[in-house]
DNA sequence: GATATTATCTTGACGGTGTCAAGATTTAAA
DNA sequence: TTTAAATCTTGACACCGTCAAGATAATATC
């Protein structure tokens, strides 16, 4: 346990985290430099020192949301090695459950919060990495004859676009009632996905784990 | 033209009119209650009058984004009458557009920004209609044996969350270079699509037509 | 080890923001 | 015509992002 010092020694991650913290609890509209600084137990410009502006701090946040996700994909992708339609509805499931649990985070990691992503690299590498997650569980489905034959980068995209659609939808309450109390949301997910494999999928296949 | 008085007249309208004009010039961070207030030639506070506060403003703003989607939607199905696969087409063509066009309010509209959408009943009945062009469609496709049986209103919700997904990581700049360097935005859309249709897609069949 | 340089953090200030309170002005109701 | 209600203004408040100037600590250089 550091004491207080002058210097907090690992005051960008701290901020990073209290940042999240705060997205989480109060919304995007309740994320404030400030609030974060004091979260953080500094003053409120010490934020300065680590980052430029508010957009690099959202875009460390966002880059931490592509760091979750990745980390479950690939996760997925070993724990399903032999079973890529496993693996898509896993994965798809993850995505949907990252929506669900942290939707403010969700929103600002996916939905272009940060205005010109190239000037962090970080987080260029980090959706670089989550996409080729996404692609090779996108390749071993089309190898197992699941999904149609085709440029896997395109086939990537709609994929990653369906689901992402869904999950946007979803917590944006876009979802009628009528449908949300006709079945799961998880067999909402695998009916939108049975709509481009090419061997149907039985929502029954695929048990809920509740291990998180 | 009316002259200055006191009492605007249509200061509502003339509010939300603001801030859609400000919202796709300034974009959302640049969106404020006081430079709606000002464009319409009011004082910062005017807005109060109309206005419970900036989501109620923000929520007129996504009713007008759902009233513009409605129009295009219902204007396609008209004119596409007896071609549901062009219908189809266009209708995801048009919501695409719109995101391009002006992702702002795009993003205001479709992607949760309002808090607590049943306050707003008018925002309400315009999801409702704009859903409800999106099913017709969905119905005709159905019909005419383009998209598979089985619930209309859930299929509906996959071919606009495909839809959803396709436009959003478009303008969040998630959809990578060397891809958008192979393909026009519109042949990556049909090809999306192409993934749910029985029939196959052919982009040829679907000159872009610039006429908006 | 002493000094200089740099990184880190604080205090203080500025204009901009959402929102409330109190009052002025116009329209509508009684 | 008087009253009530709707509409708009001025003024204030706390909060926000950001900059400037300075204090403090860690690091580099001699």
């Amino acid at each position: 346990m550091p004491t207080k010092k002058y210097h907090h020694g690992d005051l960008k991650n701290a901020l990073t985290r209290a940042g999240v913290e705060i997205l989480s609890r109060d919304g995007i509209a309740g994320l404030s430099l400030r609030k974060v600084a004091q979260e953080a137990g500094v003053s409120h410009t010490a934020p300065y020192a680590h980052f430029a502006d508010k957009q690099a701090l959202i875009a460390a946040i966002s880059t931490e949301g592509f760091r979750i996700l990745f980390e479950h994909l690939s996760k997925i992708r070993e724990q399903y090695q032999a079973d890529p339609q496993c693996q898509l509805v896993e994965a798809a499931w993850a995505y949907v459950r990252f929506a669900q649990t942290d939707p403010a985070h969700f929103q600002v990691t996916f939905s272009g919060a940060v205005e010109s992503e190239k000037d962090y690299p970080a987080l260029v590498e980090m959706t670089g990495k989550s996409f080729g997650e996404v692609t090779r569980i996108v390749e071993a489905c089309q190898a197992s004859g699941l999904l149609r034959p085709g440029p896997v980068d395109m086939l990537a995209v709609s994929v990653w676009g369906i689901v992402h659609g869904f999950a946007s939808l979803l917590i944006a309450g876009q979802i009628s009632h009528t449908l949300l109390d006709r079945m799961t949301v998880r067999e909402m997910l695998i009916f939108s996905l049975d709509q481009i494999t090419l061997t149907p999928l039985h929502p029954g296949d695929f048990p809920e784990f509740l291990d998180d």
